[in-house]
RNA sequence: GCCCCUGUAGCUCAAUGGACAGAGCACCUGCCUUCUAAGCAGUUGGCUGAGAGUUCGAAUCUCUCCAGGGGCGCCA
C-alpha cells in the first residue's frame, strides 16, 4: 500500500471516532477488542459507512467457548451498538440490519465537502500527495522496420496509462521506450531495400510501407531460400559496421521512428527516454563475460551457448528458473542478453528508482523472472526492484493471433482512420450544425477513445479479442458514452453561463432533500481518490475504467432525473455545483485514461 | 513432465472475503414541444466449470479434478 493511503479516504476522521466509540462499548461489556472493517454502504443511493458485526459475534463466541449463533448475535450486537452510538456527530442515521452497522452521512454538510474539494481542487481532485519516490514504466517496445498493428497497441496503451495513473497517486514516472531497432528482421529489411528498392523513400503511411518492405523481404527469402546467404552476409557486415550498412540501418530506422511518433502523436502517448535495442547489444556481451568471470554463467562456446543454471545455483530441488541462455555459441547476442544490460543501464541512469517496471506480453513472464533472478545472484541490490508488468494479447475473433507472416493483422494505422472516420459520421448525423473543424475534434476524441477504453476496461491478465464492429460501436459500456456524460454535464454549464469555476454559485450546505440520484453521484465522486490508489497500487487501469464509467452512469441518471437549470433556489444552485464537480471528476478519470473529454459530440 | 493464466447471463466483461452476483451487447416493448435520444425506462436471461476444505460468511482464499490458452538451454 503506498504511503498516505489512508489520507486518500475522505471520511476517514469520522470512521476513526465512531470506531473509538465501537471500542468504548466493547470495553464496557468486557467483550473483545473488535477488529472492524469499514465500507461504504453498498446499495445505490445510499450514502455512508457500513461495517458488519459477525467478526466481533465469532470472536466473543470463541472467546467465551460458547457453541452460538453467529448470526444472530452479530445482529444483537449491531443494534445495541446502534443504540449505544444514538447519532454521532456528522451522521444522519445509524441502522442495525441482520447484523451490519449503516451508519448514513448527513448529506447537508458531506455533500458540500465532497463537491467543494472537488472543485478547489479542480484538475488535481485525486491527485496523490507526491512521494518523492521514482518509478520507470517500459513499455510499447515496438520493432522498427516491421508494421504497427493492433497486437502491439495493448502495451503501449496500458503502459501510457499506468505511467498516468502512477504519476497522479503520486510517483515520480519515467516513461521509456524500448524499439528493437536490430536485430535479423531489419537486417532482412535491409537486404530487401538494397537490392531492389534503392533509393525509395517512403511518401504516406510510413509504418505501413516499412511493414510491407519487410513482408516482401520475408516473402522473397520464403520463395527462394538460396537468398539467405545473402541476409548472412548482410549481417556480417552488420556485424563489422561496415560504414554503408550502419548509415543506411539509421537512416531508415529514423523513418521507422518518424512513423511511430505519428502515432504516438494520435494517441497521445509520449515518452520520457528511448532505449535502442542497439544500445545494449554490446554492454550485454560484457555482461555476459562479467557473469561468466563471477562463476555464475557457463561458458560452453564454442559447442555450446553460456548458459546460467539458475535452479542450481539457487540450490532448488524442483525446476522454477530453469536454464537461461545468456549468449548464442556463435557469439551473437539474444534478447536475454541484451536485457540483463538494458535492467543495468535503467539504474545508472536513473540511481534512485524505487521500481523499474517493465510492461510486456505475459508470454515472456518467465524470461524475465529469470533475467531479473540472474541479476541478482550477480549481486546487483536493484535487481529486486524490477517487475515484470504482465499482460494477455490482443487476438482476432475466433482466437487468431495477430501476426504480420501470416497476414492476420489489423493495422494500427487502419485502425485509426476507421474509427474516426466512423466517429464523424456519427458527428455529422448527431450534430451536424457543429463547424468542420469541430466535428474533426470530436471525431478524434471518440474514435481513439473507443480504441482505448477495450484495452483498459478488463484485466490485463485477461485476451482481448479485437472486432471491427465491436470497436467501432458507440453504444453501451464504451468511452464515448463516458465522453457523452462529460458533454452533457458542459451543455448545462453552458447554459447556465458558467465559464469557469468563479462563475458558481457559491459553496453551500446540502439543506434540501437530496434525490437518491444525486446522493449517488456524490458518493462516486468521493470514492474516487481511493480508486486512483487503487489502480496505482495494483497496476490496474480496470479500475478507473470501472470508475469512470460508474461516475457517467451515476450523472446520466442523475442528468434524468434531476432538472437543474429550470429547478427553484437553493437547489438549482446546490445541483450547479455538483454537475461542475461531476464534470470535473468525470475530466479526470479520462485524463487518466488518456481518453479526451470533449466539450461538445 | 514442470510452471503460469483463464473459466461468472446466449455473447463481451464487472463485482474492497460480506447484505438480493451487476453492466453492456443481442432480443422484445415503450419514450425526443422539457438542461444534446452517442440517451432513458421496462421485459427476458445465473446451482459463478465440478468437488472438497478454511471461515460466522467464498465468485473471491487453499487443495484435487475438468476444460481452454500460454511458457519451458542457443525464437523474439
Amino acid at each position: 500500500m503506498p504511503k498516505g493511503f489512508q489520507e486518500y479516504r475522505m471520511f476517514e476522521a469520522e470512521q476513526k471516532q465512531v470506531n473509538q466509540r465501537i471500542l468504548a462499548f466493547c470495553r464496557e461489556r468486557g467483550l473483545p477488542e473488535p477488529r472492524l472493517s469499514w465500507g461504504w454502504i453498498p446499495f445505490d443511493g445510499h450514502w455512508g459507512i457500513s461495517t458488519s458485526l459477525f467478526q466481533l459475534a465469532a470472536q466473543e463466541i470463541r472467546a467465551a467457548g460458547l457453541k452460538a449463533n453467529v448470526q444472530e448475535r452479530a445482529t444483537e450486537l449491531a443494534e445495541q451498538i446502534a443504540a449505544f452510538l444514538g447519532t454521532p456527530e456528522g451522521f444522519e442515521r445509524v441502522e442495525a440490519v441482520r447484523g451490519y452497522l449503516n451508519l448514513y452521512f448527513s448529506t447537508a454538510t458531506y455533500a458540500q465537502r465532497v463537491i467543494d474539494a472537488v472543485l478547489e481542487q479542480g484538475i488535481n481532485f485525486g491527485r496523490g500527495e507526491r512521494l518523492h519516490e521514482r518509478v520507470m514504466v517500459e513499455f510499447s517496445q515496438p520493432n522498427t522496420h516491421k508494421a504497427f498493428h493492433v497486437g502491439h497497441l495493448r502495451s503501449a496503451i496500458l503502459g501510457d496509462t499506468l505511467c498516468r495513473i502512477l504519476e497522479f497517486a503520486g510517483y515520480d514516472v519515467v516513461r521509456a521506450n524500448y524499439p528493437g531497432d536490430i536485430g535479423l528482421h531489419v537486417i532482412k529489411w535491409l537486404w530487401n531495400y538494397m537490392k531492389y528498392h534503392a533509393g525509395e523513400r517512403p511518401e504516406k503511411d510510413i509504418t505501413r510501407w516499412m511493414g510491407d518492405m519487410y513482408a516482401e523481404a520475408v516473402r522473397r527469402l520464403e520463395e527462394n531460400p538460396e537468398l539467405e546467404a545473402e541476409v548472412r552476409a548482410l549481417y556480417a557486415r552488420w556485424d563489422q559496421r561496415d560504414p554503408e550498412v550502419v548509415r543506411l540501418w539509421q537512416e531508415t530506422r529514423q523513418w521507422s521512428l518518424d512513423g511511430f511518433d505519428e502515432m504516438y502523436r494520435q494517441l497521445d502517448i509520449r515518452f520520457d527516454v528511448y532505449y535502442f535495442n542497439s544500445m545494449v547489444e554490446h554492454p550485454g556481451k560484457e555482461m555476459v563475460d562479467e557473469l561468466i568471470a563471477k562463476g555464475i554463467a557457463q561458458d560452453e562456446r564454442p559447442n555450446g551457448p553460456v548458459i546460467v543454471k539458475i535452479d542450481e545455483l539457487l540450490g532448488l530441488k524442483q525446476e522454477k528458473y530453469r536454464v537461461l541462455v545468456v549468449l548464442r555459441s556463435d557469439n551473437t547476442a539474444l534478447y536475454a542478453t541484451e536485457d540483463l544490460a538494458l535492467a543495468k543501464k535503467k539504474f545508472t541512469d536513473y540511481p534512485d528508482l524505487v521500481r523499474s517496471y517493465y510492461v510486456v506480453d505475459v508470454r515472456q513472464s518467465l524470461h524475465f523472472q529469470q533475467v531479473f533472478k540472474t541479476l541478482e545472484l550477480a549481486g546487483y541490490e536493484w535487481a529486486t526492484r524490477c517487475q515484470h508488468v504482465p499482460y494477455e494479447i490482443v487476438t482476432l475473433p475466433g482466437n487468431v493471433v495477430m501476426a504480420s507472416r501470416e497476414g492476420t493483422v489489423v493495422l494500427l494505422e487502419n485502425l485509426i482512420r476507421e474509427a474516426i472516420q466512423r466517429a464523424l459520421q456519427v458527428v455529422e448525423e448527431k450534430n451536424p450544425e457543429l463547424s468542420a473543424d469541430q466535428k474533426m475534434e470530436v471525431a478524434r476524441a471518440v474514435g481513439i477513445g473507443a480504441i482505448k477504453y477495450p484495452m483498459l476496461a478488463r484485466e490485463n491478465a485477461k485476451i482481448v479479442t479485437f472486432d471491427w464492429q465491436a470497436a467501432l460501436d458507440f453504444n453501451g459500456q464504451a468511452a464515448p458514452y463516458i465522453q457523452y456524460a462529460h458533454v452533457r454535464a458542459n451543455s448545462i454549464l453552458r447554459k447556465a453561463g458558467v465559464a469557469k469555476v468563479e462563475d458558481l454559485p457559491a459553496p453551500m450546505p446540502y439543506r434540501y432533500s437530496l434525490a437518491q440520484a444525486e446522493i449517488q453521484l456524490i458518493d462516486l465522486l468521493s470514492r474516487f481518490p481511493r480508486e486512483v490508489q487503487r489502480a496505482a497500487a495494483e497496476l490496474k487501469p480496470l479500475h478507473i475504467a470501472n470508475i469512470a464509467y460508474d461516475l457517467a452512469r451515476a450523472f446520466t441518471d442523475f442528468y434524468n432525473e434531476c432538472p437543474v437549470l429550470s429547478v427553484e433556489e437553493p437547489v438549482r444552485s446546490g445541483r450547479l455545483r455538483l454537475v461542475a464537480a461531476s464534470r470535473q471528476v468525470i475530466a479526470n478519470a479520462l485524463q487518466l485514461l488518456g481518453i479526451t473529454a470533449p466539450e461538445v459530440m
